[in-house]
DNA sequence: TAATTTTATGTAATCGTTTACACCACGCCC
DNA sequence: GGGCGTGGTGTAAACGATTACATAAAATTA
């Protein structure tokens, strides 16, 4: 690997004029800027990161913690994010947690020993204290999962809005016997919004509600087996709100199998509006987040926190969402 | 942000004595040990990333590039590759691409830079002359999709002998008119060979291809619009093969919106073997790539590159794949 | 006790850049 | 011709760590 000192020499220049070729900066002569370049070409010279970024504030680079990248949820996430880091000369780099602590921990390094400028977290799993600590000192965002009591910016959507709207729809036609299913995962703040909207509407219209208590895997066997148990022991259930699409294509699995009509016989409503809730059949009603724009507006605040050294509130934006009505109910 | 000296001054030592403290090299006495440890928390220090890794060969990163994080079959590579790196103290960090050659030429830079120390492309879209320059001087490893002729290393199934088996099996169920569903990418390689063993299947029993040439999206749209297309000029299909699993979901809801039943009235066959192979109904019989040995193999074969100076060697290697017969034939 | 090894610590070079500052030569103006 | 900007270039000091080498003190050995 040549560095630049060599081509200082193979150009019969100092260090200081090659560097101003490199990054056009300063007064060089036509002349010297050529031989300088033909050396660069010569030795196939490229600068070291390392080396330049140790004089710099910042490398330009954000890191974005997702738990995986199969979820067609985080994608419009990440997409709003990079179109935002793209058009302000940031790069974004994702690393994946699946939700384990360690991992998250281990990749937080990055942000505290200056490898990235900040840090977006996507459904972090991570101790209050740790968050708290973290975001008192280094630039972090939180985005759509959140801890509530945090003193850490976020960026998300009313969870609870979105479920009391979904639920009271489902009772304005009619349903007087609604399940809730869910992972269960009880550390997470969307869970518990959700659980705590869909309580207070049944409450309001003297209903009762159906749960199994968690934590159950997310995905859709899952939520296939939910829906079975709880029909056994509950067949007057007409209706079903799952978390996330992906529960709910379970849950229409299992219908299916018990040859029960959707919607006729019964009713199924989510959450994420990703593809699933398109393949499936029927499509499902689903309560669509902006992704895009709650991943812009995220990495928008993280921006400014990382160069405007004042900048220092604490942010906590609400996104508008949509409840897309499909076939399922 | 303190820096070493500022610890050192506080804890009345060299800034020797803390980088020995830190590192858990050399000897340091205890009570030395302490009044470091009790300066370092004091003054919240963070080592610099950038100034110990100016010393080093190596930043311990690698880069996946990937096309986008929505795509459930890239999951287990993804997986596979972080396990490998994890068990060797490396770290993995990921960029979408979405196809964009600038994107790709982008994030290549951080391995040209050695601001990470290999590469692993899973789908890159460069020219073959960008990435024989690359990797004829950076480690980088194509994993799944590969540049036929390239000098780079690769890591990939035999898609030629998967179709082969997949085409034949529909064959001996006595299917004549078999039609090939593709997103039309021509420069992607798993393409081109799929089509070769279609073809060439078909020419061996005397059959006559169906096809509507490309490009198209690659997305689940697409795959029912083109259904709808062939079956329209061409009613006596009796079997459709899908290059991957959405577009076959796409082709099984126009077959279902025009009353014709899976497997009676017409085949479907199919790619990735994800997790919309399971989902849809009926389930689809798809190719299962064992994603996370891929991705184990490709790491070991860029640690090995990265970390042992005189291993240069080209590997082409080809791993097992199995075929998931289910009720969609 | 003297010689020798071991332990603990410090000094300063080094990694590869960028950049403040100094310098020189040149042209311009009065 | 002397003073002055300015374009082109070089020197050397950062940036923040690690580490080879030197050195002094302490422990071990003979």
């Amino acid at each position: 690997m040549s560095s630049i000192d060599q081509v200082a020499l193979l150009a019969k220049v100092s260090v200081a004029t090659v560097s101003r070729v490199i990054n056009n900066s300063g007064n060089v002569s036509p002349e010297t800027r050529q031989r300088v370049l033909d050396a660069v070409e010569r030795l196939k010279y490229q600068p070291n990161a390392m080396g330049s970024l140790l004089r710099k504030e910042h490398t330009g680079m954000i890191l974005v913690m997702l738990h995986s990248v199969d979820n067609p949820f985080f994608s419009p996430i990440v997409r709003g994010i990079e179109s935002y880091a793209q058009a302000n000369g940031m790069n974004v780099l994702i690393s994946t947690t699946y939700g384990d602590p360690a991992r998250e921990s281990h990749y937080l390094e990055l942000v505290k020993t200056h490898f990235v400028d900040g840090i977006l977290l996507i459904a972090n799993t991570m101790t209050l204290e740790i968050l708290n600590e973290l975001s008192a000192r280094f630039p972090v965002v939180q985005v759509l999962e959140y801890l509530e009591d945090s003193e850490a910016s976020r960026v998300t959507i009313d969870f609870y809005a979105a479920t009391v709207e979904l639920i009271e729809g489902l009772v304005a036609k009619g349903h007087r016997h609604v399940a809730f299913v869910h992972a269960g995962l009880e550390h997470i703040v969307s869970t518990q919004k959700k659980r705590q909207a869909y309580a207070d509407v049944l409450n309001r219209h003297g209903m009762i509600p159906y749960e199994i208590p968690g934590p159950h895997d997310f995905g859709y066997d899952s939520g296939a087996r939910l829906a079975d148990e709880l029909l056994k022991e509950h067949p007057q259930i007409t209706a079903f709100f799952a978390t996330s699409d992906l529960i709910a294509t379970g849950i229409l699995s299992t219908l299916e199998t018990q040859n029960l009509a959707v919607p006729r016989d019964k009713a199924v409503v989510s959450f994420d509006n990703t593809v699933f809730a398109t393949l499936s059949r029927p499509a499902l009603t689903s309560v669509d987040v902006n992704g895009y724009e709650l991943g812009v507006q995220a990495m928008d605040y993280l921006y400014r926190r990382i160069h405007q050294k004042k900048y220092r509130d604490r942010v906590c934006l609400c996104l508008p969402y949509v409840i897309h009505h499909r076939d399922s109910e």
